[in-house]
DNA sequence: AATCCGTTCAACCGCCGTCGA
DNA sequence: TTCGACGGCGGTTGAACGGAT
């Protein structure tokens, strides 16, 4: 077990802090600032580490911390960002003014991520009246609109690599609503941009379309966050969920594009990636080409491509980019056949 | 009342990046 | 350039607590 330099000058007393020891803490650190910390326990006469009393002071001692329950807002917030940042616990937290990334990491760890996996004792349904959770059906669909996905989805999540795309205000509901069912069907959000799940098993052999199932949310339009905070913290060769998503398929770009079929020469990646950093783009300015993949079906058959939601990619763009202009998609290569969809003739027109 | 068990969260550990000598 | 000190971060642990049996 090694300890940090400054442990190993001195005796450190472990575990628990007293109350006479924080009020040592404190009366130090209003006083003269915390400076280097490796001095601060002897200054202050405590037998504890530097870390350590850097650790109590900015976990559970700062004057500004903000104590108590996480609201819904809160909760929400973390779930959003923890879709984007992942695992980045400090980086979360800066957009929760009076939360430490402990605290955060704990409250995911502890509640949000419990709550999620505990779903995983439902294996499928196939009617809304099957669904009995304490969460109702509006927990889920909040992260899946389509049931067919908590398979894919049990199929894809791991221990620490949850993605969880999801609408805020649906899960500020859930966090509220206990009983009451919804039709999931019927809440098919138009407002969201729908990324196909890219599960080998939910593309099937079929010769027609179809219909709008095999989707899931990916709504950033009710994200309230530091734009200016949080457009540095993600990058290409973060390991963020969605990175490792994208990096799944790195090896097998014929795979990749199976399941993204191109509408420009630009990768998938880099679409998710001018979504996610906009550090290209000027501030408050929309980036002037959005490389555009769509989700889609294959047909084995004759490997055409059905393009199933556009809608949205606007509205997630003017979100995250506050002065936006609504053409967002500009000069797309449409595939042959493509051009017969209303959502591409206005662009072609333009 | 005693024990067990699950949950929460404060605290620790180990690693990494930065900085200055 | 190297190395040690230090701060920061994410993962993990374990004490404390509360509910169930």
């Amino acid at each position: 077990m090694g300890h940090h330099s400054c442990c190993n000058k001195q005796k450190v007393k472990r575990g628990l802090w007293s109350p006479e020891e924080d009020e040592k803490l404190i009366k130090y650190i209003t006083t003269y600032g915390h400076g280097c910390w490796s001095s601060v326990p002897k200054l202050a006469g405590l037998q504890r580490c530097g870390k350590s009393c850097r650790l109590r002071w900015i976990n559970y001692l700062r004057p500004d911390l903000k104590r108590g329950s996480f609201s819904h807002q809160e909760a929400s917030l973390i779930i959003e960002l923890h879709s984007i940042l992942g695992n980045r616990w400090a980086q979360i937290a800066k957009h929760l003014p009076g939360r430490t990334d402990n605290e955060v990491k704990n409250f995911w760890n502890s509640s949000i991520k419990k709550k999620i996996l505990s779903h995983d004792i439902i294996p499928s349904f196939t009617t809304i009246s099957d669904i009995h959770t304490p969460y109702n059906i509006g927990f889920f669909e909040s992260f899946f609109p389509n049931p067919n996905l908590i398979q894919n989805f049990n199929h894809h999540h791991h221990q620490d690599n949850l993605y969880l795309p999801t609408s805020s205000q649906n899960l500020q509901d859930n966090f509220h609503q206990i009983d009451t069912k919804v039709d999931i069907h019927n809440h098919l959000n138009a407002n969201f941009l729908h990324i196909q799940n890219p599960m080998p098993q939910i593309v099937q052999p079929i010769s027609n379309p179809l219909p709008c199932e095999d989707t899931w949310p990916l709504n950033c339009e009710t994200l309230h966050l530091n734009h200016n905070l949080l457009q540095n913290q993600v990058s290409k060769s973060d390991v963020t969920p969605l990175n490792k998503l994208m990096q799944q398929y790195d090896h097998n770009l014929v795979e990749l594009e199976t399941f993204f079929p191109k509408l420009s020469d630009h990768s998938f990646e880099d679409y998710v990636c001018s979504i996610l950093d906009s550090s290209d783009s000027k501030e408050h300015e929309a980036p002037t080409k959005f490389q555009c993949y769509t989700p889609s079906i294959i047909y084995p058959q004759d490997q055409n491509v059905e393009v199933i939601h556009l809608d949205n990619i606007d509205a997630l763009m003017s979100s995250s980019f506050p002065s936006s202009s609504s053409q967002i998609v500009t000069n797309p290569i449409i595939p042959l056949g493509w051009e017969h969809d209303h959502r591409f003739k206005s662009q072609l027109q333009s």
